[in-house]
DNA sequence: CTGTTAGCGCGTTCAG
DNA sequence: CTGAACGCGCTAACAG
């Protein structure tokens, strides 16, 4: 491995003289720039970060935590991420929890024995623990799409309860009434926030929300499928369904044409998150999309703010809003 | 920020010895091991990885660069390598170059300053650039996916020529004599090779592939959508479709499902990669399915392997076979 | 079983 | 504009 002295061998200068000109820092001459340079490209030096950063207290690196991968939700919200992150200097490194605790945890300690620079997480669950970890060492974290009770902290998310009660007002002036919801986990804040919408509309409209038509699940397509079926032995049989996810609506389109009902005629279909257009044969679903990308480019732009002099503000909670995109499983008015 | 000094302090001991302990390294007694550990709890002791990296030269982390993130056959991949080097401790560091090469230099500028342990590269284009590069600054390299010429290195990837003859014979047998065949760039060596199997098999048929009938682009929907449009123009119009990857299988579909044709009634379809199960509404399409998550999982094999001694060992081409599943979208014999 | 010494590769500090 | 000395936090090598 060539070092920084191999270079300023070569080259004829002291080891620091490289260094400034590799981190264009402080002063020196064309000449001597020129050398240095000539003598890097010639042994194929590259600067070694570990001892960089050991110096500077700086890896320039972030850490992403997030749920599931697999999701395109987040998948774009990532790319928002990386994209500004990078665009910044900065690595990001990703990671995948399954919206387990544990996992979490482990990770947050490698990631910290790391040194990254700052955190992006997506709580696996809606408990405070990860962020004081986080805050003992002393790095600064942005929680994403997720509320997270009792912690002090900045927040990027979407507007989930005004989505979920847009879609149910949809459903409600296409003249329904029996509405199931498929929701995710209970102790998810985005599942929670999705469910008090659906009531909020509901409610409103003189329809006050049966306990049997809430469903609570997962965030998959497994289990989209199972609250479906669920749904569907309701009695009266409901005339249309709010998904509260991506997968949760697939799952649940799955189970009805299964039983051979058909969308939007027989039952009505909306839910939260859009799909990418590769994903799908056509735009199909009713959606209230979240503006993922933005949401990871927002959220990281405020945690580069907190790294440089930003560190003490006061905590902030940005809440984008979800643009309701209406196409065919909604279906035209009933009854 | 509490160093291993400060725990030593505390506990009464040697840094060393606190070292010894967070390692399970050496020797040392097991008061001696509770007096250390109660003093990590206690100061909330997170040990300097930049550090032990400096000293011990390793890092254990892996790069793994690969193309494009958000198809589902790489997030397969990428779970098969994830996993594989979690049991064995180490750290992956996911990169995306979108196919470009800039940005798979970048990349490796970044990650070998950043003295990663070994990459796992899925290569933006067949040049043996980058394995040269990673050589020179000693550090092992395993090419996944794709066939690199002129290159001495690890590869594992999948019998690409073999799994599109297969397909391509299931084809014949079905009646078909006209066939357009979707390919990727080409420059990547899976589109080569997808191509070089339907030729072989056409002509083992005494059916010589008419080169009008090969159109490549790129392994987007996009791209599959605009090749399709431009095969249902050829005369006389292809009977049956082969693309080159899922995603142009999707947009293959949607090209000729829109022209008002039936898949697989008008045209068959056939075509590399599986879907995730949650991805499509129902299993559709006949395809030949690469084993994507054992190629992570055997690549990452393979690199750990060299890291612990097994440097010096011939290079080896691992190729697994592609599984052909039969579906819906191949349809029945023709005419 | 435990400790001392030294140095990984770099950048901060201060002195020319 | 350039350089010498020092130390970041940790562990390899060598004592004892």
């Amino acid at each position: 491995m060539t070092t920084i002295h191999d270079v300023a061998k070569l080259a004829g200068v002291a080891p620091i003289t490289v260094s400034r000109v590799i981190n264009r820092s402080g002063y020196f001459s064309p000449e001597t720039r020129d050398r240095v340079e000539n003598a890097i490209r010639e042994l194929g030096y590259v600067p070694n970060t570990l001892a960089r950063s050991l110096r500077s207290k700086r890896t320039n690196t972030l850490a992403l935590i997030l749920t599931d991968i697999t999701n395109p939700f987040f998948t774009t919200l990532a790319r928002g991420v990386e994209d500004t992150a990078s665009d910044a200097g900065f690595t990001v490194i990703f990671c995948n929890t399954d919206e387990s605790e544990s996992e979490e945890a482990k990770y947050l300690q490698v990631l910290m024995q790391k040194q990254v620079d700052g955190f992006l997480l997506v709580p696996a669950q809606s408990r405070p623990g990860s962020i004081h970890q986080i805050r003992q060492h002393g790095e600064p974290v942005v929680v994403l799409d997720r509320r997270v009770p009792d912690a002090e902290v900045d927040v990027v998310r979407c507007d989930s309860e005004e989505g979920a009660y847009k879609l149910t007002r949809l459903l409600i002036s296409l003249g329904h009434r029996q509405i199931a919801v498929l929701s995710g986990p209970p102790t998810v804040s985005t599942a929670a926030d999705r469910v008090a919408g659906c009531r909020r509309a509901m409610q409103e409209a003189g329809l006050p929300l049966d306990e049997s038509h809430i469903l609570y699940g997962e965030y998959t397509q497994a289990s989209g499928y199972m609250l479906a079926r669920k749904a569907l032995e309701l009695y009266p049989r409901p005339t249309a369904m709010f998904a509260a996810n991506n997968f949760i609506n697939i799952g649940a389109l799955r189970a009805i044409q299964e039983t051979g009902l058909e969308v939007p005629e027989d039952v009505a279909l909306v839910g939260f998150d859009d799909l990418p257009p590769g994903m799908l044969m056509f735009p199909f679903f009713t959606v209230a999309a979240q503006p993922a990308y933005e949401m990871g480019r927002q959220a990281t732009l405020l945690l580069l703010e907190r790294l440089s002099g930003g560190a003490d503000s006061p905590f902030r909670e940005v809440i984008l809003p979800a643009e309701i995109i209406i196409r065919h499983s909604s279906g035209d008015p009933i009854g």
